[in-house]
DNA sequence: TATTGGACGTACCAACGGTATGGCCAATAC
DNA sequence: GTATTGGCCATACCGTTGGTACGTCCAATA
């Protein structure tokens, strides 16, 4: 008995229409590996990396284990590149809303204002905020967020604090840009869980702006960041 | 074979010398309660949540885990019962650091130096920065915070705020607080991780201090958060 | 046409969280 | 003093899960 596969290696969905440079074999294998990172961001988001297991995901990209430690080394490898990502497209979309701002005080608040809309995303707080550190450890997400999401705030406050007092080294730049990251990310969390999210991110954006106001206005009065020993 | 055991029930250690309101059964009852407490909440800092099993952890209280189960309902439970314990000693140190000044402002900056040292120690950033969110579930972590340290850290922004500008509404101060804490959880972090961990962690209490300062200046001009819009 | 190796599928294992069950004995009732 | 009860805990066991070993198939290359 058993035995219900009637055709078994023909391919279910026709991959990609035919890239140029690979061959049908590979086009398949990126086919299948695309589709257990697409599921596997899914079901994370949803459920979370604890409460996501491996036949899961291969059930749902309709393959099997061997396909998945194939094409990755484990669970957490998958993990990582579903976190990889996420990460890039948010520090791109950003990197966008800035772009569109010539004004430097402008571009920073465009920059906060979609990081923070970026910080609601159900697949970004999950994977990147809530779960991120704990599932990657805090070494590798560090490594991960300096070169992408956490660089394009560094470079909004660096500009923001630079206006005013040119004295401020880079370590300084790096130290506020933490503060302003840790900040955003906790405040994406209650603004998602407030009871009315749009009143909660607008007092955000008028808390970050006061805050940003002031290091301004102190800077323009000459006051230093390091009057403050 | 088998049967090592040669005397079975004869507790390996005095327990607490003899509570005056509780009978022995009670005591030795209390006793293997709290040493699995210990013992997990030493074993989760060190090697995390995930990949500390309840089987090292009654090896390590020296019981079985139908001891385990007999006083906590799961794995998680006992990781909350360890988290609240954290977040307790924590609340307690920092609240106790404030009492010592009296000024306001210097109460703020002593709270926010003890806040920016425990989160510095590796139980408290382990268990409750790093792995909280993520174990928790962020509901139940923002409920447990909200009735210890947070409410500490709102309460000094408050002092902060309310000194210059007494429109702010409660909403506003928890907004404000919410940042903070982000902010100063995400210090944490960077400070141990950092190669010099004193001079880091100097930065960020110059930083925050200068935020700090930017806003009593803004407020002292008149400037009020509405104004922002 | 022969051969190779990439891309999987299948079967299996060990570890882990959790459960079911039963025994022991201190505390209480009588 | 004896009987009974229930809190406290040990033992054995189960289902799930991440990971591994091994075999298979076929496209690509020679």
């Amino acid at each position: 008995m058993a035995k219900s596969s009637v055709s078994k290696l023909v391919p279910k969905v026709p991959p990609l229409p035919s890239v140029p440079g690979m061959s049908r074999r590979q086009q398949f294998s990126a086919s299948t590996k695309k589709s257990l990172v697409e599921v596997a961001e899914k079901l994370f988001t949803e459920h979370g990396y604890a409460s996501t297991s491996l036949d899961a995901i291969v059930a749902g990209a309709e393959v099997t284990k061997g396909a998945l430690y194939h094409h990755f080394s484990g669970k957490q490898a998958l993990y990582e590149v579903v976190f990889e990502k996420v990460e890039a497209a948010t520090a791109q979309s950003i990197d966008a809303a800035m772009r569109e701002a010539k004004d430097p005080w402008e571009q920073a608040r465009a920059g906060l204002r979609t990081f923070l809309e970026a910080v609601q995303q159900p697949t970004y707080r999950r994977i990147v905020v809530q779960e991120g550190p704990a599932v990657l450890g805090y070494q590798r997400y560090r490594e991960q967020e300096e070169r992408s999401t956490f660089t394009v705030v560094e470079d909004i406050v660096a500009a923001v604090l630079r206006a005013g007092d040119r004295t401020v080294d880079d370590e300084m730049v790096a130290t506020f840009a933490r503060l302003f990251f840790g900040a955003m990310s906790a405040a994406g969390e209650s603004v998602t869980e407030a009871s009315n999210p749009e009143d909660a991110a607008e007092r955000i954006e008028l808390a970050v702006t006061y805050l940003l106001t002031g290091v301004q206005t102190l800077a323009q009065q000459g006051v230093k960041v390091e009057d403050m020993r």
